[in-house]
DNA sequence: TCTTTAATTG
DNA sequence: CAATTAAAGA
């Protein structure tokens, strides 16, 4: 069985509003290490990764590996019904069918509880082959800057060619009626404090769907810093790690630059 | 003919908002102890309410009964033209077809004063048997409070079961991906602050549509507390009090508990 | 009835 | 500014 309180139920809120629309449907993987979840989105262009590390919860139990079907859009709404600040515990029996949230309120003198049963679907997991690669070139730089990057520049085109040179991060997108083009030097500094980082072995170019990456940038709300991972002709890995754990997206590249 | 003053345009405003979407065009009977409305909703479900006592008025005046026939939606659209706190008067003549509502800011130099005229029309007052029942369970909460049951629950399935009894008051919806399911202790207290009462002579259990309870928690602006009165087999009752009158729903319960 | 658009509210 | 929700048209 799986017994897992969380003390904020924000954190599930804002990793749902992040994937949903994304993923449809997904199983939770649960066994004694966390929770996970692994899945191609539904055109199959990207792949969402969620961890969440055992010792992130408040309690944490999870006797024997436990995937759990869940539909992302009733899960979402039944989020909704929780406060951000609001204690929650998933539960779930072995071969269950049903996932139960519990809600407390945080005040000393909690006088509502609610709780909610999720049905569980069974979805065939797909066989992720999640690349594990040595990158050539790993940024790191605040996720509202990365948001505010994808979002500008998917007004004017739909897609943004990176490129990581020892100049910085280029992000270059060539639309219909205007270009952008927005460089962030390397290991630049603002009032003394290091925003960003990139390391790099080679230069990398890399075009990809502008859609995906706005999307991705949802994850902002789970951290203040995003670490693009990219080599040529590999998958870019986005990933957005908080303290129980993190959320990445892999997202291949567009063939030959448009 | 009627002279009705009130100190601040904000308690109409409110008062249309929480109506004006359940019925489109309804009688304000004025006489000499006040103003009320009494409207089925446009689908004959549900009943409104609302009484403004006389002596809740700066200054009231109504030398006989007066129907006036008023569009909701034009007399928010005019209310709208008033700031919250605006002394707002309305006029009518006997026998009138229009409506004066004059808004005068209170600011000491009052510079503005705003004049509207509005259309009345005839309208054939429903006969409305406004049950008058002893109810066998009485639950005071906060407005706040139950407009977040009924909107989360509403987000799950389309009618809830109220379960009054020793415990407390007990909300259950079954939807189709997901049931929900909310316990509110009986004295629960907060802070040393009693958040609500239970006042009880039999247990209840009732269903009830939640698109009508989510549509009558719009007056939660209109009151920190909403009362819920209900007997088995009767319509509910929602009451909404505040200084100068109440606004009150009646809704039938949903026949058989699905 | 479902989709698109407009208006409203946080 | 964005997200949700009510209204309108297909």
């Amino acid at each position: 069985m799986l017994e897992a309180k969380l003390s904020e139920a924000a954190l599930l809120k804002r990793l749902l509003d992040a994937v949903k629309e994304l993923v449809s449907d997904a199983n939770f993987e649960c066994n004694e290490e966390g929770i996970q979840l692994q899945a191609m989105d539904n055109s199959h262009v990207a792949l969402v990764s969620v961890k969440l590390y055992a010792s992130g919860f408040k309690r944490y139990r999870c006797d024997r590996p436990l995937p759990l079907g869940v539909n992302l859009g009733s899960l979402t709404k039944v989020l909704k019904c929780a406060k951000d600040d609001d204690i929650c515990t998933l539960k779930a029996g072995d071969d269950a069918d049903i996932l139960s949230l519990t809600y407390e309120a945080k005040s000393a003198y909690a006088d509502r509880i609610a709780e909610y049963e999720m049905k569980l679907m069974d979805i065939d997991a797909d066989q992720l082959g999640i690349p594990d690669t040595d990158y050539d070139a790993s940024v790191t730089m605040p996720s509202s800057e990365f948001l505010r990057i994808v979002r500008d520049l998917s007004l004017l085109g739909e897609s943004v060619r990176i490129e990581v040179s020892k100049e910085g991060i280029r992000f270059v997108s060539d639309g219909e009626a205007a270009n952008g083009n927005i460089l962030i030097k390397q290991n630049a500094e603002a009032s003394g404090k290091k925003k960003g980082s990139i390391e790099m072995n080679s230069a990398v170019t890399l075009t990809f769907s502008l859609k995906y990456l706005v999307n991705f940038s949802k994850s902002s709300s789970l951290s203040k810093k995003v670490q693009l991972m990219m080599s040529n002709d590999v998958p870019l890995l986005v990933s957005y790690a908080f303290n129980q754990g993190h959320i990445r997206y892999y997202l291949a590249p567009k063939i030959g630059d448009d």
